[in-house]
DNA sequence: CAGTCTCCGTAAATTATTTTCGTATCGCTT
DNA sequence: AAGCGATACGAAAATAATTTACGGAGACTG
């Protein structure tokens, strides 16, 4: 019962015609339809008040004060926003309203369908790894790569990124027992990565892939972090699969930090008060700039 | 009013004695407080429901039904774990609702925050520029500087991100009149952002700054678009600042876009259809890896 | 020591929600 | 095609919830 408005989408072609148009109002506005009067939503959808009683009945919510709550809470902050973006540009708002959505839904898509085992023993993995090689090549997964690197170093991790696909192999090929190495490829399917990777298990290293599950270089790690590529039709939109990543990155540093402790909050405390004392960084604001 | 429990935690020392035992009860129950009646309200918290009522006018809702609302948006999942994180550590699945909470308000109070009209002086400015300089350093700031290029080179336009302080300078000195010049900062106030902000409109560049208004960085700038930091407690949680950054960025690429229309359109289809003929992107898949 | 202000409860008024009940409509059977 | 039963749905009544009006108690002030 997490999330009502899928449910409402579910059930939409069952309900009765007056329940019908009270579901596409309360889907179409659901901040407004959870905030007014039940008469008011009524009024509005051209029914009677004992009708969306009725609907939120039928619902499985046995009022309509337990059903505003649940509408409130099914408005995920992406979801309050939900807006097809189809044809032609609807204006910055609309625009901004869909990036949200999308990119809402793949944080918690990918947050959500996370294997919570491999998860947990990718985050182990790295916790006690000697080196982190983190390998990522094109605009998504370089960038990943880079953010990977960025947030373990600060833990006092040895994380290294590259992005150059000939270098990668080469320091691959320097990693052994006890270290990790870390490919991102939204793909999972170019050579290079997959080369990395082979490298990597080759001389003892734990391979861990930020990949499409069931992809080739899936098949080749040890442990698999799963990110799915997301469908748009949009040529100009950005794919909001890069937000699943970056959430799931920082888990895997906020998971690893824990794991690691007190050493990974002096490391922090180290780089904060350098920050501070070169005045670089405010002295409330996030660590680095 | 994005956040009532922070408002609540705030007002607490002002308020009356019956609403203090009120307040307390809502903060350790909100859930809860959102889904009862007035009434049951009232009686637990051992005052009567004007007093409810009266509550809510202090805090700035003018119904306790509004109340209801604003408690249930505020007691999103994430929110729940706002623990400092000092104490013990709750779990993966707690870490993961505190990063998706924190990263989906940066988002919405970036997007909601920022200024219409300079934003879209920013995008005008962008779509039409002959070259645009993207400058970011630090962690985050080069990451989205980064992220900037990724984005606008696909759509045909010359962007180049550079993160090396010195050669900013020296780049930002071949801009000219008719180029752009955007520079990322969270703090607005290094050096090296200032000076090549700076360098960049002496020689007729359009100055963009990404930055946290009011900084000496905005200060400089034509246009200011607007990115605040994000206060948090905990030392070895990420800043979710950079979600609020990078989903600017897509909506000015996005915008920017849509401003160029065909031009940009068939660029995308050509990287596109290359990226198919070497077999690097799946045929679905978005662009890129 | 009034006067005034704030707090907060009781009771009344108002408003909102749910229940009850009756009619209409549709599909199915004969 | 008429009869039957089920479902849909609104009107009105009943109930519940919320807000307003008002007044008393206590604290602070001049």
């Amino acid at each position: 019962m997490t999330d009502l408005l899928a449910a409402l989408d579910r059930q939409m072609p069952d309900l009765p015609p007056a329940e019908q148009a009270l579901a596409a109002l309360v889907a179409s506005e659901p901040d407004w339809a959870a905030s007014v009067p039940i008469t008011e939503l009524a009024a509005r959808a051209g029914v009677s008040p004992p009708t969306v009683t009725r609907f939120c009945r039928r619902l499985g919510i046995d009022s309509f004060a337990r059903f505003r709550v649940a509408l409130t809470q099914a408005g995920r902050p992406g979801l309050r926003y939900r807006q097809p973006l189809g044809g032609a540009h609807a204006g910055a708002d609309a625009s901004a309203a869909a990036l949200l959505d999308g990119a809402s839904r793949a944080m918690s898509d990918a947050l959500d369908g996370r294997d919570r085992a491999g998860f947990d023993a990718a985050v182990a993995a790295v916790a006690s790894a000697g080196r982190i090689l983190v390998f990522g090549q094109g605009g998504h997964s370089s960038l990943l790569a880079r953010e990977a690197e960025n947030r373990l170093y600060r833990l006092g991790l040895a994380a290294t990124a590259t992005v150059d696909g000939g270098r990668a192999l080469m320091q691959a090929a320097t990693l052994g027992k006890g270290d990790a190495c870390l490919v991102i490829s939204q793909a999972g399917r170019s050579p290079a990565t997959l080369d990395c990777m082979a490298a990597a298990r080759d001389y003892g290293a734990t391979g861990i892939a930020l990949t499409r599950p069931g992809s080739p270089l899936a098949e080749l790690a040890d442990r698999v972090i799963g990110l799915s590529l997301d469908e748009h039709d949009d040529i100009l939109r950005p794919s909001a699969a890069r937000y699943g990543g970056l959430i799931l990155l920082d888990l895997l540093a906020t998971e690893v930090a824990a794991r690691i402790g007190d050493p990974a909050r002096e490391t922090m405390r180290r780089i904060k008060h350098q920050m501070l004392t070169v005045g670089l960084a405010p002295p409330d604001g996030p660590l680095g700039d």
